[in-house]
DNA sequence: GCAAAAAGAGACCATTCGGTCTCAAATAGG
DNA sequence: CCTATTTGAGACCGAATGGTCTCTTTTTGC
């Protein structure tokens, strides 16, 4: 990796957090300045405007977010263990990896009225965690772990909503309760309505 | 009331939907002069700074968002239909009254790492609403409407958080149907699992 | 209808904003 | 090692920011 490769991850990976907590517009030039120790200059041989930069600094901190929720999911057996496993990452891991809690609900509130860009990257990213969830229920279906009257994408947008949701609520209240509260409700629901029933007898 | 009031609430009615779509950050003093159709001396001489603006837009829309989402509840005689009725309300109302969608959620988001005054505006409407949850709640409890296992304070707080994350799903896909699906299951849980049972025989 | 008070216009202010450009320093490839 | 290229510093730019202040106009109460 040459020497402007390196300045240029350093860049992101250090503006990241900023953006994902003063936001987009809240965050300034000086204030990037500080953070990567750059003048200007520096910053501009490698992004061609704050905008540019903002995008790659929101597909990082997503990338880690996505990580990090997915962490060890893949070798649980089960589908509906698998979403609890996602659920749990979630509420567990939201104080670490990205200061300033959930990039997709950060920018999609921002840019929700505003830049066309960030909410474009906020709507890709929605719908890529999305499509992620789908496919656990969906194969779940298919090896009978999993209600087949369950929608893959209804069941996805409901827990992807009431994480975020409960996460707003932990946040501006500074406390894990919501977020554990909303976690035993979800588990519930799926052990309860989403888990395929076992027909021993008929 | 004088000339002056006068001025004064329109400053506050026409600037809430900027603040509420655009944020504090993101709203200026040219935004607000064309609102307003005021020089900034007009507005100046009504509020000492922009903060103090927009908090008083911020109470603003929020007054309207929790009064149609308590629109017509207080009339319900049950209680678990009481909730119920509010979560409709939610469901229903969101396009209209405050253009830019859930003020309380906007400003949580954006006041979340910046203006502490904002913030602790967030702070005290969630709490608001949470109490006026609980209520309801705790008066099913005593009529024996609601399952007295029942946490008024974990059911509010598990209502608002699904709906909140059910509508940041909502805005940024461009559909209800978020909306929709967190109120069936909302509906199904408070019947399921929060209504009372009738204990006919023992 | 008039004088006192309230309200609003708009010029002005320093500061900061995102962004450009030139030139020196550092790096890289032969 | 030496030169061609890449990289970064930082002066500079116009526009826009939130906020002030003065002076005119309008409203108000008598």
């Amino acid at each position: 990796m040459t020497k402007g490769e390196q300045t240029r991850n350093d860049i992101v990976r250090k503006s990241a957090p900023l953006f994902n907590q003063k936001g987009y517009e809240g965050t300034s030039l000086s204030d990037l300045m500080e953070a990567t120790g750059l003048q200007k200059g520096g910053i501009y041989r490698h992004f061609s405007s704050k905008e540019e930069l903002a995008t790659q600094a929101f597909d990082y901190s997503w990338g880690r977010a996505v990580s990090g929720r997915l962490d060890g999911v893949a070798e649980v057996p089960d589908c509906v263990n698998r979403l609890k496993k996602m659920i749990d990452n979630f509420v567990e891991l939201r104080a670490g990896l990205v200061p300033g809690g959930c990039p997709l609900m950060n920018t999609a509130i921002e840019a929700d009225d505003g830049n066309a860009a960030l909410r474009a990257r906020a709507k890709k990213a929605l719908q890529n965690w999305t499509v992620r969830l789908s496919k656990i229920t969906t194969e779940g279906i298919k090896k009978q772990q999993i209600n087949h009257r369950i929608d893959p994408l209804k069941l996805s947008q409901l827990i992807i909503g009431s994480l975020e949701g409960a996460l707003l609520i932990s946040r501006l209240q500074n406390s894990d309760e919501p977020l554990r509260a909303i976690k035993q409700h979800l588990s519930e629901y799926l052990e309860q309505n989403v888990r395929a029933t076992i027909r021993s007898n008929r």
